[in-house]
DNA sequence: TCAAAAGTGTTATCCTTACACCCATGT
DNA sequence: ACATGGGTGTAAGGATAACACTTTTGA
């Protein structure tokens, strides 16, 4: 169609050698279960579920999801990509990982003592405010130490950690986790190197595993907020406490109740299904399904921009 | 510090063959210039600067930006990942795509005789609706045979494209390309294949450059809403009219002046320089400057959910 | 009867949208 | 004078946030 001035092979004459590398694909497998937000993990939470691509995979999904189910016995359902990093090892052979995110439900699937789903919180307790802050403030103080006659590195604590009530963003999931790798507070940061500061309470996992749970929580806690992604952990029937729960369980924080039970009705994402529950505390609440047909009514975003008519 | 139920080799045995795979990185570097959104091309505009992995790149970005500029002579300012490819070419070895957005502005760099700076919308032409809708409503007619007799297809095309006063979504740049391919309308879609509807008008590129294209354009149009990237296309001075036509340019639709002026000043994104434009028509305008200072204020996000006091 | 959860009303405030209008400069 | 673009006022409607309050069940 278009005459080519160079092939793409001519463009790409005399550099080094190319390099063949080995793909990894890794799994971050999400379900809320009693109010607490899990990820599917093996090793005894210590790995998340990963292997090679190997030439019998047809893409880099169904690749993913073979490793899932072999190693975890459960199903991948919806699964999006996160990001894709390079291991730069020492003189090893490269090594770049595919990381994905799916959403699942514990339920679906019998359990396999191999896997386990572990509260995300065990990973970053600093990240759940629901019951306080207080998991979030035991960390000013080593902050502080290391932010000792900086400016800078004081702004930077205080835009993610808060402290005098800064303001807490609850999507700089992944910055905050970088900060404490930098100050060194965090194991991981510290694999052949010296012991200084108190580590920061917090679970431990291989290699970035951790880093890679990071991204897909500030991923999940954002993408909540502009596409109806929550039903994916939520039976096919809920009750909207179930809903306002798992939201809470996600973002981290505590939502107010009426009105976000008029945030959900306004926004027409479910629909009544005439059912209720029963033999629970309380007044029997309505059940409510997700109204699929939004995903076609629009393409669903919500614009923003002050278009002219 | 946790015990190992297996050693992640032990986890991994058992499968096929280990796959080394070649890694190519391919940058869409947009910029925007006398209200025209741009992306720079090798080969006439038929490809994306790209370029395999080396072993002498330090790291993906490291790497993307050498091949940018040994192929364009042109700097790579700001740069995200986009998306990773995978390849399945039969037989042939696999391939690896990692695509990456980077946001640059044309006259940071002279001249190359190699790289052509190319409007975006040569390539979806029906993506701008800046001076009408005309060129969406033209593709109507073949999309209308294609979903004849198919209430789904109907349905898609509706949602996608509009017709009757049915909106716009101008972030679903990637869809409406991928249903432009399903229908055949697109000489990629045909390759090795029978000629059956006429073609949609818009450029060619090699191999899937294009649908790279799209999902830049995608993340572009969706991010312009929420973080404050639009600035990294502007010189460090500019006037609210040159911020509005570029925001129209990117999302390819007018915006109500008045009304954009308040939104930018209500987010406090921009600051006065106290210097004002001269020599053009019409009265002088004030010149801003970005406020770099509202990216450690909030974290930047808007949070959108009703949270508890 | 009480605890627990469901669910409603009401208000103040802010943001968005649309429309109308005036201002300052170059030709 | 007038074309061109810069810039302001204002009012309606909608969304949000905070508060107080009623309803329905199981124990």
């Amino acid at each position: 169609m278009s005459p080519l001035a160079a092939t793409p092979t001519d463009a790409r004459q005399g550099g080094m050698r190319n390099e063949p590398v080995q793909v990894e694909l890794i799994a971050v497998l999400v379900a809320v279960t009693d109010g607490d937000p899990r990820v599917l993990t093996i090793e005894s939470g210590f790995a998340l579920p990963s292997g090679p691509l190997e030439s019998g995979h047809r893409s880099l999904q169904s690749g993913l999801r073979a490793w899932v189910e072999r190693q975890t016995h459960h199903p991948l359902g919806y699964a999006e990509q996160l990001y894709t990093f390079a291991d730069q090892q020492r003189d090893a052979a490269r090594s770049i990982s595919i990381s994905y995110l799916g959403l699942s439900r514990e339920a679906a699937a019998a359990e396999y003592p191999g896997a386990i789903w572990r509260s995300w919180y065990e990973y970053f307790p600093w990240e759940d405010r629901r019951q306080g802050v207080a998991a979030a403030e035991a960390l000013l103080p080593g902050l502080a130490v290391w932010a000792r006659e900086d400016a800078a590195r004081h702004l930077r604590v205080s835009g993610l950690f808060g402290g005098a009530g800064r303001g807490w963003n609850e999507e700089l999931v992944l910055q905050r986790y970088e900060l404490l790798w930098e100050a060194g507070l965090v194991p991981e940061a510290r694999r052949g190197g010296a012991v200084e500061m108190p580590l920061v309470p917090g679970a431990e996992m291989t290699h970035d595993h951790r880093r890679i749970l990071a991204t897909a929580i500030a991923r999940l806690r954002a993408k909540i907020k502009y596409r109806p992604v929550v039903f994916e952990l939520l039976p096919r029937d809920f009750t909207l406490l179930e809903l306002q729960q798992t939201m809470e369980a996600l973002a981290g924080q505590s939502l107010h109740k009426p009105n976000f039970r008029r945030l959900i009705e306004q926004q027409e994402l479910v629909e009544e299904t005439g059912k209720f529950t029963s033999g629970l505390a309380g007044r029997p609440a309505k059940l409510f399904r997700f109204r699929p047909a939004v995903l076609e009514e629009r393409g669903f975003t919500g614009t923003k921009l002050p278009l002219v008519r």
